[in-house]
DNA sequence: ATGGCGCAAGTGTGATCACAACGCGCGGCG
DNA sequence: CGCCGCGCGTTGTGATCACACTTGCGCCAT
């Protein structure tokens, strides 16, 4: 099965690919809550054996990304109102914590990438794009983030999203379109004028905002 | 990660149970930093195939428990004195949280449990025997996170002291014997109060005071 | 004696197979 | 007409095997 394409001269190890391709599905919200896999079906989806499938698949299980019913069958799971709660204040937490270190590291050139990529999802949002506005949005805070020298914690904030991200299109859908890159312009204009109580409360609103309604 | 569902009646998966045998070792610093393991080497200790094998080190891998070369050998990683710092801000995040949670539930029977696993860290202090005070230590916080009713926060927390756990042992080496019970005792005093800055500080102290002589 | 080279043992990866458990639908019975 | 039981297809699990790669050790040439 490994016959197709072998261009590089590095390894892309097949379980690793599968989990990217799941990993991202995911984290967009590209895959509906409660959707099944089955082992057989990603295989043959990515072109590999059911042993690199499975890995993927219990690593996104063991990360909450995909939740195993007893008898060992996948799906994406429907999370509980208590759960987005946690999950949303762990979002607060972490990404708080992101952005107040990535503030005095923060220059202009950081500053304009993240009003182009605010100005992206205006565009997203207009075209009613579920999946590109999740994904544009993500880009927006992850690139704030990276500034913060943190590696541990952003990967805790991207297991976060991660598990949030079969719930966040159900989300898309009940949210008012225009408000989305409201509190993002707060975070810039905090950024802005290097004003770091600002920028906590501007984070820690941008992350509760959605996230209240689908846990309230 | 989800370490509260029961087996019920069902027979434990292989993996699985090479999983929890592997994590609990590393988590209470029994594995040195450093040290190289090998799939069928693990599989030859648990009686199993490379294939269980394989599945418990990808998915410790994948929280960071262990690090894995290019050629894909894998050990125990030897952290940075930076990433110590992140998970220590991480810790101190996350618990104070979770303890800040915990306090409203906390009535007279965890306190008096808190207090006996207080004793039985004391026992074990003087005895120089580190693997039982890591664990009993851990045993206290969650003791005490476990009335705080977040099951997703409490598994990140045990995601950082399973990274943290190789050198939790090379920390005890430093560590004064007899401060450890110390900010215990006010963790304990601030629940009694129901004082919750104390019991946010108390916790914040206890979690940071170790682990900042390593990372500094 | 020492440094480079090649072979052999060992390791991780992925495919395939045998097996047990679960689910679902069909058919018979009340 | 409805309900229960049973059999087949499907799924996850784990063992085994073939293969590519790394590693480390010994041997030969300088």
């Amino acid at each position: 099965m490994q016959t197709a394409t072998r261009p590089a001269e590095t390894t892309p190890s097949a379980h690793d690919c599968v989990y990217r391709g799941l990993r991202t599905r995911i984290m967009h919200g590209q895959i509906a809550p409660g959707a099944a896999l089955t082992l057989r079906g990603i295989g043959r989806e990515f072109d590999v054996s059911m042993t690199p499938a499975r890995e993927a698949v219990h690593r996104l299980v063991a990360e909450g990304a995909l939740s195993m019913s007893s008898s060992g069958r996948v799906s994406t799971p429907e999370l509980s109102h208590e759960r987005i709660e946690e999950l949303a204040a762990l979002r607060a937490l972490i990404e708080v914590e992101l952005a107040s270190r990535a503030l005095p590291r923060a220059h202009m050139a950081l500053i304009e990438r993240l009003q182009t990529i605010n100005q992206a999802i205006a565009d997203v949002v207009s075209n009613r794009d579920a999946v590109g506005y999740i994904r544009t949005n993500l880009e927006f805070h992850r690139t704030l983030y990276l500034r913060a020298q943190a590696p541990a914690m952003l990967a805790m904030a991207e297991t976060v999203w991660l598990q949030l991200g079969p719930t966040m299109r159900a989300l898309y859908g009940r949210l008012r379109r225009s408000d989305a890159p409201q509190y993002h312009r707060l975070i810039i204009a905090a950024l802005k004028a290097g004003d770091e109580p600002g920028l906590r409360l501007a984070v820690r609103s941008d992350v509760t905002q959605g996230l209240r309604m689908l846990a309230g």
